[in-house]
DNA sequence: GTCTATATTCAGATAGAC
DNA sequence: GTCTATCTGAATATAGAC
């Protein structure tokens, strides 16, 4: 079953419309009001299912980050125990693509919110991020240890390169107008494990002269 | 010399103050007595350097965008006219992570409230965002033309990539905490070029077999 | 479960004194 | 060039009817 937020039919409308108003405009931007409307309902309804503004944003927060957790970590489950490395790298890097546009207005809210709403509802999605966080850390460990990432790269700056680069996707990318999301997820792939250069230039040995100023 | 906004003392001061509080809490959560108090004055005054609110967010996101500019395109222009394409590549990431840094506030403000403003101040902006995307374009073309970039590769994709790595690290780096800048520059140059895999995998022909699902 | 009505606070912006 | 004072609209949230 596709995962969504808890609760009765319009109490997950309010969440669907508060999620693709605050990507769109922020938080502060807006109001309770435009959120009612956005369901056809006044603006005191919304506090027979929610206690305060700042309960809402928490909710579409936590489930910004946590549909991608679920869909990432489905995806690798799926996989057969024994797959390589390589191929689980992809499937995490597909799901979360993917996840990112299934629930785009949760998760691009999640993004474009987060450093704008009050600390103690960041603090309790921290909890999420750092889950999230340590399936990738786990993952590219998991390369290293197979020997297909170098140990000389340090492995902590590059989840972090990865997923940012992953994360802005949502500030360009629309499926299919000059990619499809097959290719997007390839092109990811290809740059974080081979890079752009030809295969001539890319060889053992190039890497000590190529960066010398 | 260095860039920085227009006009005198107290303007300044006051574009400081707000680009300082738009990148911690946004535009909507940001008042104009906000940003009067940061510079000691009361917020009728403000009037008498800004028409508007909207006045001050155009001029903090365009400079945002501006300084960037600015300082990439002079180091390059500081390079020796015939430096190799590796070299001008690492200057260009090197000058865009330094400037994202001196400039920070200015620079974070503009990539976190860009799509929160109005519809005519993103358009004004537009012109500077085009224009800083087309350093880059050119700079790959470049990086095809010397044979060092694989022209299988969709640049226009992965300049967006790249781009997009860059600016996410103000989301998460710090310079010297767990990396200098000079470690963060390289790191993105040879993701970028060649990739994370250890040198014996990263084979001419590799590319074949890598991605079979 | 949604309505109407409203209390309270605070926003952007203006006017005119100094 | 900055002040004080204030207009006007709009925000979150509450109360009680239905």
């Amino acid at each position: 079953m596709k995962p969504q937020p808890q609760g009765p039919e319009t109490r997950r409308k309010l969440l669907d419309a508060a999620a693709a108003l605050y990507a769109r405009n922020g938080v502060a931007a807006t109001t309770m009001r435009d959120i009612a409307a956005a369901c056809g309902i006044n603006a005191g309804s919304i506090y027979y299912h929610f206690f305060s503004k700042d309960d809402i944003t928490q909710e579409i927060l936590d489930f910004g980050i946590s549909c991608v957790i679920d869909n990432v970590t489905g995806a690798l489950a799926k996989l057969d125990p024994d797959s390589s490395f390589l191929l689980r790298f992809r499937t995490a890097i597909d799901s979360h693509i993917r996840a990112f546009k299934e629930f785009e207005d949760y998760t691009i809210a999640h993004l474009r919110i987060f450093k704008q709403v009050p600390d103690h509802v960041q603090e309790r999605n921290v909890v999420f991020r750092d889950r999230y966080e340590m399936i990738w850390r786990e993952l590219l460990e998991e390369g290293v240890r197979a020997g297909i990432i170098d140990p000389s790269v340090n492995i902590n700056a590059a989840r972090l390169l990865l997923l940012g680069q992953m994360n802005w996707t949502i500030e360009w990318f629309v499926a299919g107008r000059d990619l499809s999301t097959e290719e997007l997820v390839d092109l990811i792939a290809r740059l974080f494990l081979r890079g752009s250069m030809t295969s001539t230039i890319n060889r053992p040995g190039f890497s000590e002269e190529f960066m010398v100023q």
